[in-house]
DNA sequence: CACTTGACCTGTCCGC
DNA sequence: TGCGGACAGGTCAAGT
């Protein structure tokens, strides 16, 4: 489930290996995984070559030196995994428990490179998709206008976290985490992860939190984030880099799928319940 | 209007 | 062992 910090770090990844090179082939076999018009497709795609990748919320952006750009949101379990002409798969490979061959069934979408390394989008239950649109039309899509500030940059600061939820008054302070439109890139698992370090009980609603709990809400909502980017994003279940390799964090999580564990500040057992229809952990010792 | 829930999907896990 | 159903959650549409 690719929040922020996973999307971060597969853009790392792909800004290391794909710029520059030349897409020659492009395959595809599900047309809600990719969809473009082919006539498109062929004219600003195919033959283009890459030229930078971008971030903005969970969506990876993807310029071409034709002037478009493919927007890719990776939805639940979408992957973009790239793989150089020379690896090989299978017992020996130095990665053999970490990448697997590709493609495989979630393969949705293939582009091929000039010199033969590939760019797999993967998405199991086809959620995800991979659009291909001018480049200038990225900034007045409807979603791009509506999406909130990026909370790890500097216009993030706690009295526009306090406005932007202050337009919720009555929500639960965790639905409000994930509302795109309040801000950008805050998926389930890191909602638990900052509603836990900041003491504040995923219920409240947002009306009720004092100035010091949102003060101090917004402060690890940034440290969670960062950490997480640091240890290369969570994975849960199907999460990968570009590098198919698997995020540590859920290593560090204090709460996120931690049921029955004791809660690492006082030791009660973290419970499991659902809160904005999404699986939430809470210490009910510590967040009130 | 403010807020919550269901649909979109498939693989996995649990209980019978 | 097989099978049915619950569950996983990002976003938008539909419902309350």
């Amino acid at each position: 489930m690719p929040e922020l910090p996973e999307v971060e770090t597969v853009k790392i990844g792909l800004q290391k290996f794909i710029v520059g090179k030349r897409i020659s082939t492009i395959n595809y076999d599900w047309p809600k995984s990719f969809p473009n018009d082919i006539s498109i497709v062929e004219s600003y795609a195919h033959q283009s070559t890459i030229t930078s990748i971008r971030r903005r919320a969970k969506i990876l952006i993807i310029d071409l030196d034709s002037e478009y750009s493919f927007i890719v949101h990776l939805k639940m379990t979408g992957q973009l995994v790239y793989i150089s002409q020379t690896e090989k798969f299978g017992a020996g490979h130095p990665n053999e428990s970490l990448i697997r061959p590709l493609p495989d069934t979630s393969t949705r979408v293939t582009l091929t490179f000039g010199d033969g390394s590939k760019l797999f989008f993967n998405d199991q239950r086809k959620f995800g998709w991979m659009k291909l649109i001018p480049t200038e039309a990225i900034s007045s899509l409807v979603f791009f206008q509506k999406l909130g500030p990026e909370p790890l940059e500097n216009v993030f600061t706690s009295q526009l976290f306090q406005s932007n939820i202050n337009r919720r008054p009555n929500a639960a302070i965790k639905a409000v985490l994930l509302d795109q439109t309040i801000l950008a890139g805050v998926g389930n698992i890191y909602a638990d992860e900052s509603l836990w370090a900041a003491y504040i009980h995923p219920t409240r609603p947002v009306k009720t939190l004092s100035a010091n709990e949102v003060l101090l809400l917004h402060k690890e909502l940034k440290d969670v984030l960062r950490l997480a980017i640091k240890k290369g994003g969570s994975t849960d279940r199907n999460y990968v880099n570009a590098e198919g390799k698997k995020g540590s964090y859920l290593q560090f999580a204090r709460v996120f799928r931690r049921e029955n564990l004791p809660c690492p500040r006082c030791g009660a057992l973290i419970i499991k319940t659902r809160v904005a229809s999404r699986g939430t952990h809470i210490c009910l010792v510590c967040q009130v």
